[in-house]
DNA sequence: GGCGATTATTATGCGCCTTAACAATCGGGG
DNA sequence: CCCCGATTGTTAAGGCGCATAATAATCGCC
């Protein structure tokens, strides 16, 4: 091991008897921590949206829809870094919910634009309320300031 | 609306037309940048693991039983805090791959004490490296501090 | 010796993502 | 003008990772 990391040091692990801590040689890895994270705001997310009949993903294109009128799956596709037939799907569902309506374009007739209905918008009112505090939930214990910085590294992290 | 957050405002989304980016009101949640994290990081693993024919959830299972030879299933659910029915499931993949055998424990005739074989032991040295490579490639984005920073805050957001 | 608690496993189901196959439309070159 | 490759979207089928519920075996204790 060329350079001694101050975190992820594996200890010899004594026999693993049930008594001390067991080694968790993951516990320094960012791909492992993040995988933990999404863990559990996934938990706080079904916590909090038990009521409201939509899943995650459901919701991450929900509120695409509602902030962008108009916007065609292929884009929805692009945002979330997922492939068009998943968002055909998930589309599907808010349809069925009576979320969202989809309309043809005329002058585009391959694309459908993707648009909030009425109900979809009402419930939007309550749905970003509860997203807050969702969120302040999972961030619950970083101050103000380290959720600000957590959340510029995510960004750096994932510009591409 | 009370106080203007710097982060995640809501731009009026103008027609959403092809020309322009498109408003993501989900880009300033920590739950939402989680999510879209682990899909890279579920990716960047994808591409570096091809070859060893284990998944996410079976190396991490993989890992805590090369650290801990004799660990319980038990204590591996407690750790990755998912339910022992899934660990089960995650211990018969790597039985079967030949990487780690179970074995009975003589003062617990319930449990079974879990090592990892020969083969598991020879295996684990490549895919350590494998492992350092991932993190190294889904964290290249960050400095070193921005890396130390972003462990860090990911343990205190753990810290149940 | 029996009985609730603990440990592990299998069976089943859901969410979310993928690739592959198919359909419809668009747009430009012959 | 028509055809054909490219674009856009959807459905179908499959895999991973998690959950709950039911089953089996053992443990500890009265």
């Amino acid at each position: 091991m060329p350079k001694p990391s101050p975190a992820a040091e594996m200890m010899p692990a004594p026999a693993a008897g049930k008594g001390g801590a067991l080694a968790s040689p993951l516990a320094g890895s960012p791909a492992f921590l993040v995988r933990l994270a999404q863990l559990r705001a996934f938990d706080e997310f079904h916590r909090q949206f038990a009521n409201f009949g939509v899943t995650p993903a459901g919701f991450s294109v929900f509120a695409l829809v509602i902030a962008n009128p108009g916007l065609r799956p292929g884009a929805i596709a692009e945002e979330l870094r997922v492939k068009p037939s998943n968002v055909a799907v998930l589309v599907n569902g808010l349809v069925a919910a009576g979320l969202v309506r989809r309309e043809p374009d005329p002058a585009e007739l391959r694309a459908s634009l993707l648009h909030p209905t009425r109900a979809g918008q009402t419930l939007w009112q309550d749905m970003e309320q509860t997203q807050r505090e969702t969120d302040a939930r999972f961030t619950e214990a970083l101050t103000p300031e380290e959720r600000g910085q957590f959340v510029a590294l995510l960004r750096k992290l994932l510009h591409r």
